[in-house]
DNA sequence: CCGATGACTCACG
DNA sequence: CCGTGAGCCATCG
């Protein structure tokens, strides 16, 4: 199983309606310091990967244009403010069974 | 092989 | 809040 590989399992586990950082996904696929090669496997990513749901840290949005990923978020209930997610509300959480 | 690049992040001013 | 600079590291040309 390769880095991108995980990367899109993990995505793919977040829930619509919630968000998770690059580094955060980098964590959970076991290199705390690929923050960015995360972003590197989303940009050529599989169709089922809801790649929306990847943020930077503190919420922002790092895709060019940003209003692509903006519609999408907002259009599963996740609540933007002033270009950046509210992380506090909708930062997904890995509950302890999420990928046993 | 080597340097440039980049959907990152953090510290500083 | 904004810009800068420095680490980071796989991928590309």
């Amino acid at each position: 199983m390769d880095f991108a590989e995980r990367v899109y399992g993990i995505v793919r586990a977040v829930p619509a309606g919630f968000v998770v950082t690059y580094g955060q996904v980098a964590a959970l696929a076991g290199f705390p310091r690929r923050a960015r090669h995360v972003g590197q496997a989303l940009g050529k990513c599989p169709a089922d990967v809801p790649w929306q749901r990847v943020v930077g840290a503190g919420g922002s949005v790092r895709v060019q244009p940003a209003e692509r990923q903006l519609e999408l978020l907002r259009a599963e209930g996740v609540v933007i403010l002033s270009t950046r997610v509210d992380l506090r509300r909708f930062q997904w959480r890995p509950g302890p069974l999420a990928f046993a």
